[in-house]
DNA sequence: TATGAATGAGTTTTCATTCAT
DNA sequence: AATGAATGAAAACTCATTCAT
């Protein structure tokens, strides 16, 4: 899974293209000419360490997922208590998607991604260790809400992690929908969101 | 929102078009030869009836949503009960899915369509009608299920949307990841997601 | 060199033709779709009565020439004297090029037309005939100012063609580039051309 | 007016089309490919230095102007005495039409060029200041002729122009009509045009 | 090593011509 | 006879990739 670092021009390049994404361009979008100019690099050293554009391109958004995951369980971890956990998430997820980029909706839909490679199964999409970095962390998740007894019946690992998962993405559908929503602001949303975590586990 | 039928020969270019995009075609890769092709008209052709590659990628889907939420509604209005009718929409996603072209995933998330608009906001999107039918459709099931005693506490009128939503977001999550879910069968899938819409409104 | 009259259905494609140029449309321009429009007939028709597009351009162009050297020699004929001629003749230019379309400016520079023909030379333009016409009604109207007195020296056939042609080509040039001659007149500008063929011609 | 000088690659270029309308092919029926050939450069780097087809075969045009015009001021300045002068233009007409491009034909009929831009007037055609320094450039002539004593009366400041400007226009349409004047040589033609220029102007 | 000018394969788009009605 | 919908060959244009500097 291509773990090796990557040096000071290869990141520079990368971020150009996070850059231009978190810009509202659309990764199909992209030309390699724009992704010279975002990064501050010549076209022809952008093809001295990637072999293709759709490499390039593929690298930028597990890049990306990387410091977003990272970053993501350190602020998760940080905070203390259930509650405080998953609204740290819920503000997590309002800075990722005004940024328009959201790793949350590629881990959670995981529809964008993989057509990016043609036709792919999830299996070499790249970001199967990310899902699975994010399965594990909402398992700790339940794990301290059911320790602080805000959890009390779990009933089964797939369903305990399904409610989570469906709290955050109703978060993120409200979200990417706020002007459906005019009259519910955005703590009423966390708070519906929350509420149903709590009524579901219980 | 342009709402005149569209002629035979448009519509076997958009059929052309939407049977790309179910057989894994991505929207953004698609050439004019392909539409061609696969709607059995020549290249000119295309252009008789459309402006642009672009714009008539854009119909395509925005067609294949009426079509899809046409036949949704149908389906759901023959089923009778609150239950019976979600657990409906969930073999409608099922097909959707393995067809690998999804109208919830675009109407839930909203990523896919709005970007193939060079960074539109949603209100001209073309698929603000389609969400806002999704959105009376989920009102009425809602309507349903509290009639038959299913639900009780609706607690406004925002949580109870979004628990529906969430339900069936919680379910394409699971369908399109699959394999990350190697342990839990479909019927478990639906199950626990009905089970949530049931404990978060009663 | 193609002497039938043409038909009805032929005249109004021809027309149509002319109706193009003479609104501006550069003939290589000009689109087989926008003839029909312009004749008022369907597209197919036109190739019923002409074989390629060149053709029927370069057919219409030949018949608008006919026509126009027709009105000239009948509006000339019917003024007296030669001055009166002449000046007709500059009102006869106006006309024209205030149409935007000249029959002058092409028989007089000839190059326009050859140039529609792939590297034709002048023989098979089809408007030698035309040319010839010009070349006879201008040795008629130097006969006439013989008579009258108003020349005295043709000094040669060649010389006497080429004075009076270069009167008109000069209140051509006038009128084509009228902006550039600010504070000139239309009416000095005849008397000029016209006071050079008496000099020239005495 | 764009007055930047061009690179050697835009050059290249743009004599690519001069070659191509020099040897007779009509600027309407350039393609790109053309240009490419015959500027011994690649499709794509004609759209690097222009923007379209259209700018590039315009510009062209205007570009050959400069250079012929400065040939032509340069010429005809090395030329002692009007008589000289005069000639030395009838021999870079001759040299023009040869290469069956004229610059002459253009700045004097002016309606070749004006309609390759669509339906635009003079101001905005480009060679409006080409134009002007031809009016200049006669102007200084008729003042040499004056001087010399071989003109008198220039009677008013239009007519002079006027008459140069007659004279080479119909030098001008001897070269191009030369099959219709079988029995005219080319010294004919010229002394005669030079000899309408002396009447005219005594 | 880094660059960006140059390229041409591969697209989109146009439009003269055909032909079923 | 007349039409205009349909076509595809041919043209314009784009942009990933290369390579001389």
């Amino acid at each position: 899974m291509d773990e090796r670092r990557y040096s000071e021009k290869e990141t520079a390049i990368l971020n150009g293209i996070i850059d231009l994404i978190k810009n509202g361009e659309n990764p199909y979008s992209i030309k390699v000419s724009d992704i010279a100019l975002s990064a501050g690099v010549g076209k022809g050293t952008i093809y001295d360490y990637f072999e293709t554009k759709e490499e390039v391109i593929s690298k930028a958004i597990l890049f990306n997922m990387d410091k977003e995951i990272e970053q993501l369980i350190k602020r998760i971890h940080i905070r203390n208590g259930f509650k405080e956990k998953i609204y740290e998430i819920f503000h997590i997820i309002i800075e990722n998607l005004e940024n328009k980029f959201s790793t949350f909706n590629i881990l959670m839909t995981a529809e964008n991604f993989p057509e990016f490679h043609h036709k792919n199964s999830q299996e070499n999409c790249g970001c199967y260790s990310h899902i699975a970095r994010i399965q594990g962390f909402i398992e700790d998740l339940l794990t301290c809400g059911y320790d602080e007894g805000k959890i009390k019946e779990i009933e089964g690992e797939y369903y305990g992690k399904m409610v989570i998962k469906s709290s955050l993405l109703s978060f993120i559908n409200y979200l990417t929908m706020k002007n459906m929503y005019k009259n519910t602001n955005m703590n009423e949303a966390m708070d519906s969101a929350y509420h149903m975590v709590i009524k579901s586990l219980n």
